[in-house]
DNA sequence: GTCTATAGCTTGATAGAC
DNA sequence: GTCTATCAAGCTATAGAC
């Protein structure tokens, strides 16, 4: 039999989907198994901690990807302003396939290991507030304004994909996502 | 042994509180008994269905409990219109606790069992969404508006709770919740 | 209507071969 | 690094006494 090394990078992201899909006590051993096609003694050995390893390695992922592909795109002041906030817009729009997908933050932030994953959920809805009210700043909005809107925009987007999937209507988190723009104080490109 | 009858209302409660917190996966049938002070066979006995069964009717009283402490009051017209937004949003901060609890709602639209729930828990959505729109016609919004506006206040309330008990920050849904009233055209009380 | 006792399965986790 | 095989504990659910 041979012996397969598989891909770190989509064992990630099965394990991502997983876990936004089922929630922490709803992914069992057995789903993640299967999901990432590694066997539940293959998964425990790259994840010796188990199954909280799994979604705090996810949690750490998804920071990262707040950091590097939403909060440095917000930041990058060499580019356009609404240009910047419409591939970010972009981005978690595809993040969460325009409402059909849940979120991986909200998912795991309500579960039985709650506090143990609470800082780094913090964490990332820190780094997506911090964008939003920077772009805000420069859009010419006071501090106070900026922090106020770019905390309306995150409420917005958790809020839109709640409904969307009770709902069954992916066109509440669309309408809600569009608004941002002018919401931060920035016309739509 | 003495055979003790336990109220239903008291069983009930203890039931949300359990579903609220844990959600539906998270909250195992050792957890509701322990809560309830009902063994599991008495719980199977007044729930046949077991624990679906058990969150059905926990859902099916979220549902009575918003028809007629929620959308009820906002339809009576025989009272002013600011009170009556009033106590109804005092209500809902009240079954929230302020941001300190968790929404059943939520809690149980992702769950392994969530296609089960999807109806009524659209069901509750619904109900609040007319109430809050009948308001905002009232106060003079156009249909498309009212609608647009009932949609947003869910909307804050989902999530700025969300982002609550996620930050460890009440005030995001106090801030949030208190903005209803402005929101739908009625100056607050 | 509530209980004790238990069945039967699934869970998270580990040992050890290759 | 992945596997098969297995464990002990926890799970949902049921049987039957009172």
């Amino acid at each position: 039999m041979p012996v397969i090394k598989v891909v770190p990078e989509d064992v990630d992201r099965k394990l991502t989907e997983v876990f936004t899909q089922y929630g922490y006590d709803g992914a069992s051993m057995e789903l993640l198994s299967k999901a990432t096609g590694l066997k539940k003694a293959s998964l425990y050995h790259r994840f010796p901690g188990g199954k909280k390893d799994m979604a705090a390695h996810v949690l750490k992922n998804t920071e990262t990807w707040f950091q590097e592909q939403v909060g440095s795109l917000l930041h990058d002041q060499d580019r356009e302003i609404g240009e910047r906030l419409s591939e970010a817009i972009g981005k978690i729009s595809l993040l969460f396939e325009d409402g059909a997908r849940n979120c991986s933050l909200r998912m795991l932030s309500a579960c039985s290991e709650a506090a143990y994953f609470q800082e780094i959920i913090a964490s990332c809805f820190k780094i997506l507030r911090d964008g939003f009210s920077f772009v805000a700043r420069e859009s010419g909005l006071s501090e106070r304004e900026a922090n106020e809107r770019s905390m309306q925009a995150i409420i917005n987007i958790q809020g839109s994909l709640v409904l969307s999937r009770a709902m069954g209507d992916n066109d509440i988190f669309k309408t809600s996502i569009s608004a941002i723009p002018q919401l931060l104080g920035i016309q739509k490109k």
